[in-house]
DNA sequence: ACGAAATAATTAGCATTGCTAAGGAACGGT
DNA sequence: ACCGTTCCTTAGCAATGCTAATTATTTCGT
């Protein structure tokens, strides 16, 4: 495989990437979230519970940011964070259960519109689509 | 092709993505220009030249927003900012050589890390991501 | 056991980024 | 010439980003 082809195949899925997501993230105007809370949000229901600094390293931002952004999700009662027992320096944040249910009700808006979009797709093309996606999600993780 | 199918590879592609994305940003720290102006400078470039409100609706901000982020990229060299003759209460940004040399910098550095991730994969699968590719390429313009 | 160093989070203070509301300038139609 | 609309900017506020400094706790060395 030569140099060149990676590259192209990288530099199209790079901006294929950042169109995608820049379109689905209309969706999220319909939460009343910010950009930055919703996405703290998302990060910990899947990957929580989690310390702030694993959070913050996850959302790459620096601690004191985001001891802020985790004070607005407590207060709108979308989060919980608690003192660890075994290390009282450190804090265990963990999703509500409202908190599950808006990040879950947003990310589903985003993927009903990928999977409308999908649809223009012949069922073969899904297949296609699925395999190159296994590849990606190999590299991706 | 099932409903059910579709949903699973619209949700898959789009934590792929996040993930994708989330990898690649850090590679931006190198670059000493903050996440917007970044982002607002790489359509100036790939979209550009364009007027202020086409500039705040592709960035999905408000124009008086936009209109700082630009005055900010204005300020450093990197865009021009133009009464438009035809019609002189809009604007023309268009990058400079400097901010196109700037932005695609930010970019190899991200797309050199995709491709080094790529190369784990055998031929045949890049082959297969790039099927994959060509059908999110449809699907996302 | 004890003091020093290290670690985790918060607080303080500042620049930037997001918004809405309001204003100025230019265009378009009548 | 006027009125309404459009485009952008200015003003002012809340949220988000940072670094520096503080507090609380844990860990390490002796």
């Amino acid at each position: 495989m030569g140099e060149g082809e990676l590259r192209d195949i990288a530099t199209r899925l790079h901006s294929a990437s950042i169109r995608l997501l820049r379109t689905l993230r209309r969706e999220d105007k319909q939460t009343d979230l910010s950009a930055p809370r919703l996405s703290a949000l998302s990060v910990i229901v899947f990957a929580g519970p989690l310390s702030l600094g694993e959070l913050a390293e996850t959302e790459q931002v620096r601690p004191p940011t985001m001891s802020r952004i985790v004070d607005a999700l407590v207060d709108g009662g979308l989060v919980t964070r608690e003192i660890r027992p075994d290390d009282r320096r450190s804090v265990r944040i963990a999703a509500t259960e409202a908190g599950v249910t808006l990040m879950e009700a947003g990310r589903d808006r985003r993927v009903r519109v990928l999977a409308g979009r999908l649809q223009s797709l012949a069922d073969s093309e899904i297949r296609a689509l699925g395999r190159g996606l296994e590849l990606l999600e190999r590299v991706t993780r």
